[in-house]
RNA sequence: GGCCCGUUCGUCUAGUGGUUAGGACUCAUGGUUUUCAUCCAUGCAACAGGGGUUCGAUCCCCCUACGGGCUGCCA
């Protein structure tokens, strides 16, 4: 399993989905860990669905994940004539054949054994047609399918998750590898591709294992190597459906505008039908890298929590460094914090980073500090100023303004000093100031937040909301 | 319909032919904390069903049910 080759083939009829990446986390931990190649190809054939800027937006999508890919990126569409070249040859080497069943022809034998409840069998009737015969139909300008000849027998493989798979190629049916217009069809192109680029693994979601066998067989037919198969189990939503828009978001930009950082978000992906042998949930990339393993990745579909992915990104910001976690905040908002002092942004982040979940809480909580004015609650104002707690804060804005040193020290005091006069808990005391100073009944230590604020922004705050009650 | 795959707390998952079936998230309760969050403690909660094999099956085999995928001149 020295330097494998893998890749990651959307096609690009949509954005990268949750799914997706978790397919391309579990390529690129592979390759990386045996120090193999990531590619990334794109599936690009469908000409109606597939649009460039979804290309964009999955390789945008993948290098902010850092899921960064070896080489060129290998465009499908580019492959045409290599993939004609290779129909020729199945023709050649008959391993293929020309069937000049027309599609109605097709759609009402279909229809008939439907009705007749027996299983359809795509007829052979052209497979073993003389050449001559073959020449007359083409002289009469019959369109034509090509079809592989699937031999007699079964067709088995081992997949490293799902262990051996067995099929009667009499399941199978003569498939088609190129459509009466010449294009040749997945199965095909796949199998193609993949023994152009060398791939030596074949990582993919499991809704391909059933093709498998197709596709081993388009190896065979043109004498390739076959790769190593791994499929992965499916992600799905909390109803266990394939996971849609219905039950979370599936894009992953979407999570990023969240507030969730790559590495957060490779860390759940990882957990989702992979089990780390140990106790240990959270991994940076690395630690992705080296505890990766096919033997562990879960057989069954694996329901998506948001709640587990929240808490998995409280975990890695608790572990993150106050500088990480600007940096993220600055990928996530370039204007965070404009014109303020860094050191000053720096002790925002400290005190909040903590009691955040995300990194867009942690933005969202600093902007207490930025604002001049504060917008209060109406509700949450008549529901915390009392008579008596009016009163306090107008004490502590009269003690804030006889204060002459800045520090811990004197605003305990000045704590202190109201408790006893007013006779009260310190909760009866911290309450009203803290919505007073940010709008909000949670949040920073009350000394810490006081001390940030510093005193201009602290009294301001303090007329302002006693003004709402002159 | 046919073929393939799967099924342990609500969720992610350990696990073994004999276990009080373990952990994590969520939820609930209590504690710590100047609020909130954290943290700590406790609690709730699972082997899909039926047959075998066996002294004994959650574990091995078969069937059923349920879920998913494929079955296309989509990828």
């Amino acid at each position: 399993m020295k330097n494998p080759r893998v890749r990651f083939a959307p096609s690009p009829t949509g954005y990268l989905h949750i799914g997706g990446a978790r397919t391309a986390l579990f390529n690129w931990l592979f390759a990386k860990q045996n120090k193999g190649q990531f590619l990334l190809r794109i599936e690009d054939t469908d000409l109606e669905r597939s649009k460039t800027e979804y290309i964009d937006q999955i390789t945008d999508a993948l290098s902010w994940l850092g899921l960064n890919w070896d080489e060129d990126i290998v465009l499908q569409s580019k492959n045409k004539s290599r993939h004609q070249e290779m129909v020729a040859k199945m023709l050649d080497n008959g391993t293929a054949y020309r069937c000049f069943l027309q599609k109605e022809e097709l759609d009402n034998l279909r229809l008939a054994s439907e009705q007749k409840k027996e299983v359809f069998r795509v007829p052979q009737t052209y497979r073993d047609l003389s050449e001559n015969k073959v020449q007359e139909l083409l002289n009469q300008g019959k369109s034509f399918t090509v079809r592989l000849k699937v031999p007699k027998g079964e067709t088995e493989f081992t997949d490293l998750v799902y262990g051996t798979i067995k099929v009667q190629n009499k399941d199978l049916d003569d498939f088609i590898i190129a459509r009466s217009d010449g294009s040749p069809t997945y199965n095909f192109v796949v199998a193609v591709d993949d023994s152009d680029m060398n791939i030596s693994h074949v990582v993919r979601g499991d809704d391909h294992l059933a093709n498998t066998p197709k596709q081993i067989l388009v190896y065979r037919a043109l004498g390739l190597n076959e790769p190593i198969f791994a499929h992965l189990p499916m992600i799905l939503g909390s109803d266990k459906k394939r996971l849609s828009k219905r039950h979370a978001a599936t894009n992953v930009q979407e999570y990023k505008d969240k507030g969730f950082t790559a590495t957060v978000i490779l860390n759940y992906l990882s957990l989702l039908g992979w089990n780390p042998d140990s106790d240990k949930e959270i991994f940076s990339n690395n630690e992705l890298i080296e505890s990766f393993q096919f033997d562990q990745v879960q057989k069954k579909s694996a329901v998506f929590d948001e709640k587990k992915l929240l808490w998995i990104s409280q975990q890695h910001l608790t572990e993150m460094s106050v500088r990480d976690a600007m940096n993220e905040i600055y990928k996530l908002n370039p204007d965070w914090g404009d014109g303020l002092d860094w050191n000053y942004l720096k002790e925002i982040v400290k005190l909040i980073k903590d009691r955040s979940k995300t990194i867009s809480e942690i933005a969202e909580m600093s902007e207490l500090f930025f604002q001049e004015k504060l917008e209060y609650d109406q509700e949450l104002i008549s529901k915390t100023f009392t008579q008596e707690s009016v009163s306090i804060t107008e004490d502590f804005k009269n003690a804030l303004e006889a204060c002459q040193e800045w520090n811990r020290k004197e605003i305990e005091t000045i704590f202190d000093n109201l408790m006893s006069q007013h006779d009260v808990q310190i909760g009866k005391v911290m309450k009203p100031i803290r919505i007073a100073l940010t709008g909000i009944p949670y949040g920073p230590g009350i000394f810490d937040l006081i001390l940030l604020l510093g005193k201009e922004m602290c009294l301001k705050r303090l007329r302002k909301l006693l003004s709402l009650f002159d």
